[in-house]
DNA sequence: ACACTTATTTAGAACCATTATAAACTGCAA
DNA sequence: TTGCAGTTTATAATGGTTCTAAATAAGTGT
């Protein structure tokens, strides 16, 4: 399985659980979205056995820490993640409430002329929300 | 009292709960950031009755639809506020978990090149978060 | 001023995403 | 295989936010 070295890797246990939500996450055409109802649901679509809520929440943190998921900063009151962890920003659909990524071709450059002093910039995340 | 026509203008009834969150809110030297729960810290020191907190959430609420307050897109458990509703952008410090304005000057022009169809853009807010 | 309608306030309950708990289980190194 | 640290799990607890329904206050017309 290709997920077991990169779990190991990382430091995490290459568990069961662990490589199915990477299949889950990682085996598909496209990057995406999900809450972690979404992905729960998805989990369930896809496998067998049943893979408690706490192990999501706790998987998804520990991918996040590692850096193969995202927080999406969005004002909702759940956690929207994004498995395309590259530099890219974001359109908000306020009406549908969904997510559309911005390729990085399609903003042009960011440039923050302020500096905080020791501080070091660790990213730069745009929310482009949509009307009608 | 200065809110009264503000907020007649706007069809909410100038209540006395209304016209001293007003206070709590607009009558500042400076804009700030706060949660709900920083405000209503704020309501017990600055006013002698109490304001219930669903009064306080309908109220930001209701604030906010208005234009007079801006959600701050964030990953949170706490929504943030904020009493500047120009159009500016913020530094997020990780470690003080402490946002700092950042003023339009301060950030070059962003230019989105992608159109969505029949959909018009809302808001462009970006967030810088800081490392040490 | 009065009566009437409608908006607002309020305490408390309900909701629900997320986190904590503690016991059972598993991976892995010795 | 044994032991230990890491992981999973069901369930409880937490905590921010919203809902509810009754009491109160504001605006309107008379």
């Amino acid at each position: 399985m290709k997920y077991i070295e990169k779990l190991r890797n990382s430091g995490l246990r290459p568990t069961k659980q662990r490589l199915q939500i990477c299949e889950v996450l990682f085996d598909t055409e496209r990057t995406f979205h999900f809450t972690i109802n979404q992905l729960e649901q998805r989990i369930k679509d896809k496998i067998d056995n049943k893979i408690s809520l706490a192990t999501i929440y706790n998987t998804v943190h520990a991918f996040e820490k590692k850096g193969y998921l995202k927080q999406i900063p969005l004002n909702s009151n759940q956690t929207y993640f994004d498995t395309n962890v590259t530099d890219h920003h974001h359109f908000y659909d306020l009406k549908k409430e969904k997510l559309i990524d911005l390729e990085n071709s399609d903003v042009g450059p960011i440039n923050i002329k302020r500096k905080i002093n020791g501080k070091k910039i660790k990213s730069i995340e745009v929310l482009v929300k949509l009307d009608d």
